[in-house]
DNA sequence: TATGTCAAGGTCAAAAAAGGTCAAAATATC
DNA sequence: GATATTTTGACCTTTTTTGACCTTGACATA
């Protein structure tokens, strides 16, 4: 059973999926009517599903003639990977992180869907007899490994 | 005369028969409804019969449009795999075990030639800053946690 | 030019909707 | 009778939903 936020985010990547320029504009309130909720739950929605971790980049402007507009970003080319390679080299990356950047690289096609889930499990430490610090390193050492292959190119 | 964990694992295990994808989908409370328990009865009989060397991987999520999602691991038709679980087990394992293991499952086709590069690299610790004890724990973490995904019946 | 109005969007905290934990009590089993 | 397993319940954490109240900016108008 889908949850309102799931139906909003998912309404929101179609537009942007539907739009050439890989951005879209959106009313809060008139998106706040379509699926009848209050306008706050769209911020919600953005918060949560929309951040930069996750490769979007939102622009709001209030007032008269107002708008939200959600922007993809997109890894055209290595160097957002590098820009990666560098935060996964900052030895403290929490599960989260580590999520969100694999979750990334899936929807960039980098990552085939059985990559994800595959190392989405290694990333997650919670039943290893480990420290918080360790875990940390843990991950930053398989992110940047992983980040490392890929720009290697073609395997 | 059947306990209650028995007719509760009974249905769960009825439900992913039926389903194709090899998983199934619950709602805590409304399984707890059914057999007119306490919800915490739930987490017991998955704690009990739905364990990984029973062949079987629990995904949950809290909050609103939360969930319990179990998954069955094609294990009778693979007691190699099996076998290979119990090994990754065991705690410690060498970086050349690792990549015996690692590369027997490529030629047995279980992992492409990627996966293969991507998780001998996982498993080269010689650059992290722990000690050998550490090390071994990890490969032993990423090898389970890779065979419970080539268990997994839905990827 | 200064000011008031109104149409956006923003914030934050409380309520609601899930699932998790842990230990005590009750039953079974040996 | 001792031990192992099952059942129950009180309390906790996470995620989503809702609503009351706040801020911003364009435009009209005095």
């Amino acid at each position: 059973m889908k949850t309102l936020v799931d139906r909003i985010e998912q309404y929101i990547k179609q537009l942007l999926d539907m739009s050439l320029k890989g951005s879209i504009e959106l009313k809060r309130n008139d998106l706040a009517a379509i699926f009848m909720c209050v306008p706050s739950q769209i911020n919600y929605v953005l918060e949560t599903r929309f951040t930069n971790q996750q490769g979007y980049y939102v622009e709001t402007r209030r007032g008269a003639g107002g708008y939200i507009r959600v922007i993809r970003l997109s890894i055209e080319d290595d160097a957002e990977l590098e820009k990666m390679l560098n935060l996964a080299s900052n030895k403290k990356v929490s599960q989260q992180a580590g999520e969100c950047l694999i979750n990334r690289l899936t929807d960039e096609e980098f990552l085939t869907e059985r990559e994800n889930v595959l190392l989405k499990a290694f990333l997650d430490t919670s039943n290893m007899p480990i420290e918080a610090e360790t875990a940390d390193l843990f991950r930053s050492h398989l992110l940047k490994t992983m980040l490392l292959c890929l720009l290697r190119e073609n395997i």
